[in-house]
DNA sequence: GCCGATCTATTGTGATCACATTCTGCGCCG
DNA sequence: CGGCGCAGAATGTGATCACAATAGATCGGC
């Protein structure tokens, strides 16, 4: 009665040890929007689901916990955050704040095989808009952005952009179930043109667009639609 | 659906856990200075050291690794990291985005108390630097910096900026004593200043400038001597 | 029939133990 | 004198167990 089967394979360097494991496990399940707002995550219910102890358990959920990915209550219960407006909009400044910087940082850095490699994900990208297909779409639209920051080979702005995605991901599924994927609009075609006139300003602008229409672009009819049908957003 | 009703004491500090108290102890040591970069962190060691068992001391480590404040190697070994240089400008570029938004959306939210409260904290960094007292300068600095932040009441903002101040803390105690409490500049005065006219480009400047010239400014002289004298700076 | 108390089951927490891996120190051989 | 190898210590990992607190269910009283 907790969760559901999820993560078809992971082929990662060594998680070797059990928490790495579950960690992964977790964290790209919710990734891929398979944790539902509001659901409560037990310990022991994630054990017997993956195969080990409480205690590795206990571990990777305090972990998510600490990436906002997850949230403990008083009573010492652990669930998946719901999201709220002002949450949702500090989300989306957070993102354009340190996703255009991480894209500055990056962009000298992308050699061809990146860039050609950028472009692929683009097609894919648009490729799922055209066929409707939502989780193809948030796969590729997440590889898209994290293979751009990656090139800047930061070990500071990468944990804290995964921070933020961790913690709007959940929601954006349940979004784009209810707005459709009309909304979804694609900057990533100027991104690219950016990326080729080595533009900062632009490319700046491009992710800052990109985070903004994509995701800030729900109405306030549609903030009480999400509100009303479901528990996905809190209050 | 009935039950947040009365919380008497959810909100105020329960260390009730003994994980929450191994974290808060450790966390208050980094930010503090007390752990040298490079320095191993062993499990029995903090766990004889707090009195506890080994079990919640692996918690607290992994929450801590998790905001990049400790390192696990391959060896699984934890350490406090060493500074890098392009590491540093990182933390520096992230701060300031980060810092100047939790800024400007703390900045319509002061009142007059916190207001107040901020030209105490901003009188005592100057007299902490009058005095050339390192620790109650690295207090109240950081005090100063978070009380605004809090004003703002993001949950999302304050703990990326958390993760940023665990990050560069250890380096910052040991490049103060290099370089001597003559080279701490205050921008304080002008945050205040903007904050009185409500002048948020204004406040966003300032907020800036202090990251830049406070932590920033370091000669490349500076660095090498850094990386010369002890294992403060890697490689 | 509805509200409240009690009882039971579930859950989180943390200590202990056993095991695998790694580091360290010492002696040995070249 | 220096590198190599082995033994002992130290460290991380994870499963199990016992305990406390909480939530859900069941039963009794009004």
């Amino acid at each position: 009665m907790t969760d559901e089967a999820m993560v078809p394979e992971s082929t990662a360097a060594t998680p070797v040890t059990a928490h790495e494991r579950v960690y992964r496990e977790l964290k790209e399940a919710i990734l891929t929007g398979h944790f539902v707002p509001g659901r409560s995550v037990t310990l022991r219910g994630i054990a017997k689901m993956l195969d080990v102890s409480p205690t590795p358990v206990r571990e990777a959920l305090r972990r998510l916990a600490s990436e906002r990915a997850l949230e403990v209550h008083g009573n010492r219960r652990v669930s998946v955050p719901r999201m709220t407006r002002t949450k949702f909009d500090d989300l989306c400044a957070a993102r354009a704040a340190l996703e255009s910087l991480a894209a500055e940082r990056a962009m000298p850095r992308i050699e061809a095989a990146c860039l050609e490699r950028l472009r692929q994900l683009d097609a894919e990208v648009d490729a799922a808009i055209a066929a409707a297909d939502v989780p193809r779409y948030l796969r590729k639209h997440r590889e898209f952005h994290f293979t751009l920051y990656r090139a800047g080979d930061s070990g500071v702005l990468m944990p804290l952009i995964e921070s933020i995605w961790l913690q709007f991901s959940p929601f954006l599924r349940w979004a784009i179930h209810h707005v459709g994927v009309d909304y979804l609009v694609d900057r990533h075609a100027e991104a690219l043109h950016a990326i080729e006139r080595q533009d900062v300003t632009a490319l700046r602008f491009a992710i800052e667009a990109d985070v903004r229409e994509g995701l800030g672009s729900l109405t306030e009819a549609e903030w009480r639609d999400l509100a009303g049908e479901d528990a996905v957003v809190a209050r």
